[in-house]
DNA sequence: TCTTTATTAATAAAAATTATTATCTAAGGA
DNA sequence: TCCTTAGATAATAATTTTTATTAATAAAGA
C-alpha cells in the first residue's frame, strides 16, 4: 500500500494508530464494511470506538483515501482509492472482486459525458450475479 | 408504464392504492428515495405509513418490479425495472439520468464475466460528475 | 519537555429501518 | 350483492445505524 502517513500529514490529518489501522484494514479485505472494519481491528485495540471509524471513514473519504462501494441490497462497503475499475458482485456470499475496466469502456463513458455536457469525475460499476465458488 | 397491476397479480400481492401510489410515484419522478415516495404520496392520502413504503418497496424488490439504486454518499434511490443502463449522476444536485447503455459496453461486462466463470445478473453503472445545469 | 490542537472514547442523541399487532380491505366465492 | 378470509395497512414500538457532544488523551512541532 502506498505511503498513506505522508498522504494524511498532506491533507492535515494527524497519523494515529486508528487511521493507519482503518486504512490497514481495509488494504487487506479489499471492500470491507464499516462494521467489519471496527470488528477487525477490536481484536488488538479493544477500546476502538465505532465513532471512530465512522468519522475517520468520513474524513479519509473527503480527501480522497477511501472509497464507499455503495451495493444494492446491502451495507456500503469501503475501499482504497484506486483507478476506476469493474466489481464483480456475488448476490450469494456477498464477495466482491477488482477487474480493470477497459479502455474502451471508459472512451464511450467519455463520449456519452460529452453528448450530455457531464463532466465526468469518476465511475462504479457493479456486475451483480454469482460468482465461481457458489455456483453449484 | 406496464400494468403493474396484472404483474403485481401474478406474484400474489393484492392490488392495492398503496402499492399503485407507490409504482406510479416511481415511475413519474424517475428515481426517487422512500421518504421522498412518502412526501408525494402523502399530500393525497395523509395516512400513509413510513412503513408500508419501506414495506412494499422490499416486496416489490423481490419479485423484481422496483429496483434499489445506491448512490455514494447519499441514500439508494429506486427506480422501476428497465433494461441495464447507465446513469449520470450530478454531485451538485443530486439528479439522475438515464442513458442507454452501448452493445460494445454489454459484450466487454459479458466477456469479462465469462473469463471469471461469472454468472452475470444484471449491472449498475453509475458516472459520477457534475451535470449541465451545475456548471456555471 | 512543553504547548497546542486535533483526536479519541464514551456516551447521548438523532435518524433510519424493521417488527408488532389490531384494524381494515381486496379478492374470490356463495 | 353479500360474506369470508387471507393478506395489507396504520400506528406504534423496538431496533439498528449514524451523527453529535464533550472530557480526556495523544500527536506534532517548538
Ligand atoms: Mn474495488
Ligand atoms: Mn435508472
Ligand atoms: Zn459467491
Ligand atoms: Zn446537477
Amino acid at each position: 500500500m502506498t505511503n498513506y502517513q505522508n498522504l494524511l500529514k498532506s491533507y492535515g490529518l494527524k497519523t494515529t494508530f486508528q487511521r493507519l489501522s482503518i486504512l490497514k484494514s481495509i488494504d487487506i479485505a479489499g471492500h470491507i464494511t464499516i462494521d467489519d472494519i471496527h470488528k477487525d481491528i477490536l481484536t488488538n485495540h479493544p477500546s476502538l470506538s465505532l465513532a471512530t471509524v465512522y468519522n475517520n471513514i468520513l474524513k479519509m473519504q473527503n480527501i480522497g483515501v477511501v472509497v464507499e462501494v455503495p451495493i444494492s441490497g446491502k451495507k456500503s462497503k469501503y475501499e482504497l482509492i484506486k483507478d476506476d475499475h469493474i466489481h464483480l458482485i456475488c448476490q450469494k456470499c456477498g464477495s466482491v472482486v477488482d477487474k480493470d475496466i477497459n479502455c474502451d469502456v471508459e472512451q464511450i463513458f467519455d463520449k456519452i459525458s460529452v453528448e450530455n455536457n457531464f463532466v465526468l469525475l469518476s465511475t462504479q460499476n457493479n456486475l451483480y450475479g454469482v460468482c465461481k465458488d457458489c455456483i453449484y
